[in-house]
RNA sequence: GCGCCCGUAGCUCAGCUGGAUAGAGCGCCGGACUUCGAAUCCGUAGGUCGCAGGUUCGAAUCCUGCCGGGCGCGCCA
């Protein structure tokens, strides 16, 4: 028998219990085992309520009849070692020994595959990263990083075959503005020449244009000419809502405005905004000195972000350029146009109406100029995929302010393919907000990735330190690295997928309580254990019958319950669940390391020897979990 | 205005395919280091699960309405 075989001899016991008080079988089938409320009252029960009216007795009468049948049913060896009854409950209990042996058995023998579901031949490909390449990464895209990654690991765990794939957005007018900015203000300086980082260098200079912008909007608000647009505005029917809005407040009404038509003036008037946008149509018509640059900052950005992704742990076994792909998605607007999926409208650009879909509005695919808009590219990429890796799921890992976008383009990517849209996923999750309010790039009012990375090291670092004094220089440092990004990544993944995170600076290098240090200091003391008792001793069934405490109990039915565990973790695509049980796990081996009756060094024989394998399986769990987060484990702290 | 998400202990968050006394960490208070690693452990206090209805044997969980907060509804990405 298998840990995943237990509940399923539990459930056919229930059924045929149920069955022999003469209901209708299927009955049983509405009834969840689920864990009694304290382990002393068993490991798996369920209610009674719903057979009642069928039975025309009440709950706790049936559950009596019910537990009678149960113990009809139950032989000298099964693992059930008790039913019992709580009021309109029936409950069963292992057989501590026996579960002990099985459990313990079956996370030794798997080893590494203690916990994996079972390989299938579904393709999922997850999407992830997706940075743009103008400026560095932040804490927004840490969050999204890891998330890709570890949902991508927790899928691969469970059995799935999984493509990691990034898709770089290298073009367009953000990357424009640091060709711009560069070109104004650098002097042609390289990062060599600064020592900085790349994409740290390029960061700067688009966080320069839009400093630039917005002193040249400053100063235009001032002419004649924003005052004229200004009053036209005012004579529109469009601002009617503010005219009413702030119509005591003339100082607000104008803000407003100039809020309002700050892209406008972008588009229109701004000398910087025409220097941006002559790039932009430059590196569309394939100008040589235009590409040259564009070549060049690129490749500094993406440098960077090797550097960021190694740093990490993340990898990718694809990542796509849009640079390469952007214009994919023409044909496939074209061919749902001959198909009379889309129309044209007045103005030329190719549209598709939505309220067909189940939405409102038209969504325009292709602009009258024949250029594309974000939402071509997505349809182009989406099927060039499929023709290069056909997966029969594909997940995008986006933040959840694009879950509009997402919801258009597979509602169009299943009119252009039907059917696609159910192997399609939008894995939307909420921002990082700082105490001090949102995140602002254009702004530079961010977390960087890269320093966030070194102050968490830093702190670890220090911690390390202070409390092994003697220890080398090199081997500080490697620890340190190893503590500070566990931090770090238990920290991010600890929250569920869709909760905006507070970011909060003083929690987050926290490495006490439930962090991703307490979990390695826990695999590190059993390290600790298996040197300082000379190694695991071999299985032995005697040994492991002998557990049996509360304490040892706990750990084993924990482990009992980590296949399932990664089960639901993939299921949910949510990496929470493991940070949840690795927490739950360790804190229960650490509650019994410290439990004056389960001194290793005290006991003897068999005690001893089970303890020990119990602590083996234990920090192979540990690992495995850990490994799934991304986090590599410490044989010392 | 319409759509989606959130509102749970002082703080930050789990729990939300309905089930048995609502959990954790941090913080507070009090204990445990000459003995397996104290980045640990043990214990105390702390909650009208936003509010009001409804469905149900049973609701933090499902439904409706309201209040409060976030996001979205671009020929930006």
């Amino acid at each position: 028998m298998r840990i995943q075989d237990i509940d399923s001899h539990l459930e056919s016991l229930k059924s045929e219990a149920i069955a022999a008080t003469g209901v209708n079988p299927s009955l049983a089938d509405q009834i969840a085992l689920a864990a009694p409320p304290s382990p002393d009252m068993g490991d798996r029960g369920f209610p009674c309520f719903s057979l009642a009216p069928h039975l025309k007795t009440s709950p706790q009468n049936i559950a009596e009849t019910v537990a009678q049948h149960l113990r009809d049913l139950l032989s000298e060896d099964d693992i059930v070692a008790q039913v019992s009854t709580a009021g309109p409950y029936v409950n069963f209990t292992l057989d501590p020994a026996r579960l002990a042996v099985l459990v313990i058995t079956q996370a030794l023998q798997d080893a590494h595959a203690f916990g994996q579901g079972t390989p299938r031949d579904t393709r999922w490909m997850i999407e992830f990263s997706a940075p743009n390449t103008n400026k560095p990464q932040h804490l927004g895209h840490v969050r999204n990083n890891l998330l890709g990654d570890c949902v991508s690991s927790i899928l691969e765990f469970s059995g799935l075959q999984i493509t990691r794939v990034n898709l770089i957005n290298d073009r367009g007018i953000h990357i424009c503005k640091s060709m711009v900015a560069y070109e104004l203000f650098s002097d042609g300086e390289t990062p060599e020449d600064t020592g900085e980082k790349g994409d740290h260098f390029v960061g700067r200079y688009y966080v320069r244009f839009n400093r630039e912008f917005a002193d040249e909007y400053d100063a235009w608000q001032d002419t004649d000419q924003a005052e004229q647009r200004f009053q036209s505005w005012l004579d529109d029917e469009a601002s009617i809502k503010w005219r009413e809005k702030f119509a005591d407040e003339p100082t607000r009404l104008r803000h407003k405005f100039f809020d309002h038509y700050e892209n406008t003036y972008f588009n229109g008037d701004s000398d910087l905004g025409k220097l941006a946008r002559t790039r932009l149509r430059q590196w569309e018509d394939g100008h040589e000195e235009t590409l040259e640059l564009w070549k060049r900052m690129n490749r500094w950005v993406l440098d960077g972000f090797d550097e960021t992704y190694e740093r990490l742990g993340i990898e990718f076994d694809r990542v796509y350029l849009e640079s390469e792909t952007y214009e994919s998605g023409k044909e496939l607007v074209r061919e749902g146009l001959e198909k009379g999926l889309f129309a044209t409208d007045e103005s030329g650009a190719v549209v598709c109406d939505l309220e067909p879909l189940g939405l409102q509005g038209k969504k325009v695919l292709l602009r009258a100029d024949g250029t594309t808009v974000y939402m071509t590219q997505d349809l182009g990429t989406a099927d060039r995929r499929l023709r290069d890796y056909d997966p029969d799921h594909m997940v995008y890992v986006v933040g959840n302010e694009q879950e509009y976008h997402f919801d258009v383009l597979f509602r169009i990517l299943a009119k252009l393919r039907p059917g696609l849209d159910e192997r399609l996923h939008h894995l939307s999750y909420g921002m990082v907000e700082l105490p001090e309010g949102k995140m602002k790039s254009r702004e530079g009012k961010v977390v960087d990735a890269d320093d966030l990375m070194d102050a968490m090291v830093e702190l670890a670092d220090e911690a390390i330190a202070q409390r092994y004094g003697d220890l080398d220089e090199d081997e500080r440092k490697r620890r340190a690295e190893v503590i500070g990004l566990a931090a770090l990544k238990f920290y991010v993944l600890d929250f569920g997928p869709r909760t905006t995170v507070q970011f909060d600076p003083q929690r987050s290098i926290d490495f006490q309580g439930r962090t991703g240090p307490y979990c390695l200091y826990s695999y590190a003391r059993i390290a600790s254990l298996e040197r300082r008792l000379g190694g695991w001793p071999q299985l032995d069934d005697d040994a492991l019958s002998a557990l049996g405490t509360d304490k040892e109990m706990k750990v084993v039915r924990t482990l009992q319950t980590w296949p399932d565990t990664v089960e639901t973790a993939a299921t949910q695509l949510n990496p929470g669940r493991i940070t949840e049980y690795l927490f739950e796990l360790c804190s229960a081996f650490s509650s019994l390391y410290n439990d004056p009756d389960h001194r290793l060094v005290e006991l003897q024989g068999e005690r001893r020897q089970g303890l020990l394998l119990l602590a083996k399986a234990t920090q192979h769990t540990i690992a495995a979990g850990l490994d799934l987060l991304g986090i590599p484990t410490l044989q010392e702290m």
